[in-house]
DNA sequence: TACGCTGCTGAAAGCGCTTACCGGAAGCGC
DNA sequence: GCGCTTCCGGTAAGCGCTTTCAGCAGCGTA
């Protein structure tokens, strides 16, 4: 066996592949690594030993000594939400295909931890980041994380936003604007003239643009955009629980809801029947982003559709690209799907 | 400023805080480890101005000096299950918590490809590995899972599984085949005498825990567990949706259906629905896991609560616990939440 | 036959950190 | 006031890899 194994089953190292391949240490990395300077035979010959002895490169020990790095951080707002979760599916799974692995942070929702998960994962030296929560109104808020993203790219790695963001990076672009028109002419067309909406928190760049949204839809039909009551709260089940019992009481005259996630929406749902209003009867009820159980409630949501899985896999495939001049923008389709929370008002 | 600092932002290294706070590497590195052998003014010293210009220690520097490790690997079946996404969620925040990170994998339910990602987390030299799948009915499959945990834990590193598996690790039990009971005996003591089984697949070890307690239950009260028909199929939303239409042609006198999780318990519903079978007045509907949407399907799903969440934070806090003599077993609660899938027989 | 090339391969430095190991300065008893 | 211990802090080796720089064949050319 090789002549210095340690006690037990250590992991093979490249001097072990070079060893026993019968080359220099400098070989054996330029042969697994594939760079050329090394004969096609000797190379496969390198190859060939790695593979038997079960050589895998220590990544701490080729990130160090400048190598490519092969690990990518991702960071949500939470990751047991299954908005993020089936981001981070695609994120992963396409990672894998390239032999990457990720590593997760999430912010637990709290806005200020983002900067700071973000200089976390910076000096954790991941390869690529991808930021898949949300922007912010506040350019403040827009700026701390720009820095951190800014320092980031400038040692030499690479940046993914997933959503609208004020910084200097690739971004995978929802176009939460269009989608949430399309919402909002489906109920308008129905013949809903009070509509409400139940929103996430007033900070997030992605409310507003879903509100904007909304307000473009009402303008284009005729509606007053400036009289639409928007209620926020917390971008959860709860949130949309407390923001819908207390819509019921200030605007009784509401046929319609829009709920701007559908977590929310969950919450609107039960809120309604906890005060017995029948869905869509006395009130429709819309969604976004259509994530998994959305078609299994009840009644099964109407919602504007956002390709989540492929999202983290574009996101995943923009920091393997080279590096581009100019951010590049990937826009993400939608699709209104109607289901059975949404019928004419009465 | 620094001396010697390079072109833009480049992170911090040790030597520039040794060199601000005018004491060696060594020194300084002990400082931010808060080993002893400095003195206390120095130390605190040091850590001042660390936090002061924003010193984060590369980590893979770190490992590669034999340092404590801080990355802990988690390899669950798919991240986009609800599942398994509170699990992470439970692992994640209390890693953080401690300064760790976590690393995730998923198999995309290949149970082959298990042993291999814990051979690529090895290799990625994570300090912890952290297996939230399921145990496999198979003593091989098991085999190859403890060759690599083994392995690791032989080279320093700490392993938990969560869950029944034939592997020495610590371990986080929750007890699938006592809260199997509990869900069964509800449905027998409601009257049911025609139960069947939606189950996932054969060779999970969750999935023979449960089909136990079932059984378990149906001999307790005087039934012949024999004949309790079972489907399996994937543990997925489609699984259960699939098992059940069979199920229905094959045994149409069943008046209850136990789906081994949550996910084929949304498939069985949305199968009944279709065939137009009223839950629970026609046939009576269980769950497993009890997962954020369980409260929200149409109708609200009777399950067995299992604390997800709870069980990721127990399951990282023993891999940071000093390594025991003997694999320590943590066994979780659980608990029968009966909502209004349920209901006696006609 | 001798020369300069080209194409491969090897030796060695160094990435940022931890940790023996060692030397110097106090503090103590005598 | 001397030698001893104790405590601190510094020096340097080395983790496993990539990469620069040199060197050495083997070839074609004059």
């Amino acid at each position: 066996m090789g002549s210095k194994s340690r006690s037990g089953k250590a992991q093979p190292r490249l001097v072990d592949v070079a060893e026993q391949a019968g080359v220099s240490l400098a070989t054996a990395s330029r042969a697994l690594a594939g760079r050329n300077g090394v004969s096609a035979e000797v190379a496969a010959h390198v190859r060939d030993i790695a593979a038997t002895i079960g050589y895998v490169a220590n990544p701490h020990a080729r990130s160090l000594a400048g190598g490519a790095a092969s690990v990518a951080g991702l960071l949500v707002f939470e990751i047991g939400d299954p908005y993020f979760s089936e981001i981070a599916s695609g994120v992963i799974g396409t990672a894998a295909e390239h032999g990457w692995s990720v590593q997760i942070s999430h912010t637990e929702r709290r806005p200020a931890s983002e900067a700071a998960q973000l200089r976390l994962m910076r000096a954790s030296r991941v390869g690529a980041i991808i930021v898949a929560g949300s922007g912010y109104v506040d350019p403040a808020m827009e700026a701390a994380i720009a820095r951190e993203l800014d320092a980031f790219q400038e040692s030499g790695g690479r940046a993914v936003v997933i959503g609208q963001h004020q910084v200097r990076a690739d971004a995978v672009l929802p176009d939460n604007c269009a989608a949430a028109v399309e919402v909002a002419a489906h109920l308008i067309r129905l013949g809903h003239r009070h509509l409400a909406v139940v929103a996430g928190p007033e900070h997030l760049r992605t409310v507003a643009d879903r509100l904007k949204g909304i307000r473009t839809a009402l303008s284009r039909h005729g509606l007053d955009p400036d009289s639409l009551p928007v209620l926020h709260a917390s971008f959860t089940r709860e949130g949309g629980e407390r923001a819908t019992l207390e819509m019921l009481d200030a605007r009784p005259e509401t046929t319609a809801i829009l709920a701007l996630n559908d977590a929310m929406a969950t919450g609107v749902l039960s809120a309604l029947r906890r005060r017995g209003q029948a869905v869509p009867r006395d009130i429709s009820v819309t969604g976004f982003d259509d994530i998994q159980v959305a078609q299994d409630l009840a009644p099964a949501l109407t919602t504007a559709r956002l390709p989540m899985s492929a999202m983290g896999s574009t996101a995943f495939e923009l920091a393997l690209l080279p590096r581009a001049q100019r951010p590049r923008r990937r826009r993400t389709d939608h699709e209104l799907v109607v289901r059975d929370s949404t019928a004419p008002p009465r």
